[in-house]
DNA sequence: ATTATATTCCACCCGGAGGTGGGATATGCG
DNA sequence: CGCATATCCCACCTCCGGGTGGAATATAAT
């Protein structure tokens, strides 16, 4: 029940963007401010570039800024990119079928749970996450 | 999202156990019906017996029972067995503290859910599971 | 030109989950 | 006794997430 450390790099990163009213970001910005090592940053900025969540800019004084508006930045937009929604998806035991039909002993117990959590990350964007009364990035 | 590999395989051998009467089961027999690798789960049910969750037996004829009644088996009780639950009760961004008064940017829309999972997991015992439905374990 | 940044290689390292194989010992049923 | 089982030890293995280090290239501001 967690995400990958690099999802919760990657969202928090995001935010901190959002929160700072989207302006150009360097990894050595982001780095320093939300204490993420510096190299392995560098790769996951480039990916969510490569996915077009961020848009990148070259030369002194570059570095990242979110794509879109930030209504428009899912949770499950992130998670997906960085480490897929199979499991988030997938039956909690396993199970290769599993849905009402065909269930597993704990299927209808969990049902409500996994529905949740994926409403919350398809609803939840940047801008609920940025207007969060959370002092903490 | 998702248990590991050997709660899954605790859990499963388990409800096994308890729609099968709770008849001795030896880890072949457990192994074979349920096509977990047989060395593995010889380990993870040894430790399942020093937990006290299941008492075995030597000798011919020998192999593991369930230790208590089915309604006082937790959910909760296997998982923290064998994986533990930290990651059940940890904030979904990974920050040390997180709670009410000191949010994360998802903390109120996870919160929820982090409740709902723990109480199914202390409430859901090996009688619901072994009542429900399924007719695959 | 210098400097600061992204981008992209490559080569590692560590730890943990999952899994395999061998062997030894104890225990108890037939 | 022989056999089947648990118990315990050891030594591996693979894969992957997380992380570090070096280096080269491209781009753009100053």
């Amino acid at each position: 029940m967690r995400l990958f450390k690099s999802s919760e790099y990657a969202i928090r990163c995001l935010v901190y963007m959002a929160v700072n009213g989207n302006e150009v970001c360097s990894v050595k910005t982001l780095s320093d401010a939300l204490d993420i090592p510096y190299k392995f940053l560098g790769r996951l900025m480039s990916r969510l570039g490569g996915a077009g969540i961020v848009t990148s800019s070259h030369g002194k004084h570059g570095g990242y800024r979110i794509a879109r508006p930030l209504d428009q930045v899912r949770l499950a937009d992130i998670i997906d990119i960085v480490e897929g929604l199979e499991n988030y998806e997938r039956c909690i035991l396993g199970f290769e079928t599993c849905d009402d039909e065909n269930p597993c002993p704990l299927h209808d117990q969990w049902k409500g749970h996994k529905e949740g959590i994926l409403h919350m990350i398809t609803d939840v964007t940047l801008e609920d996450m940025a207007r969060s009364d959370s002092k903490r990035i």
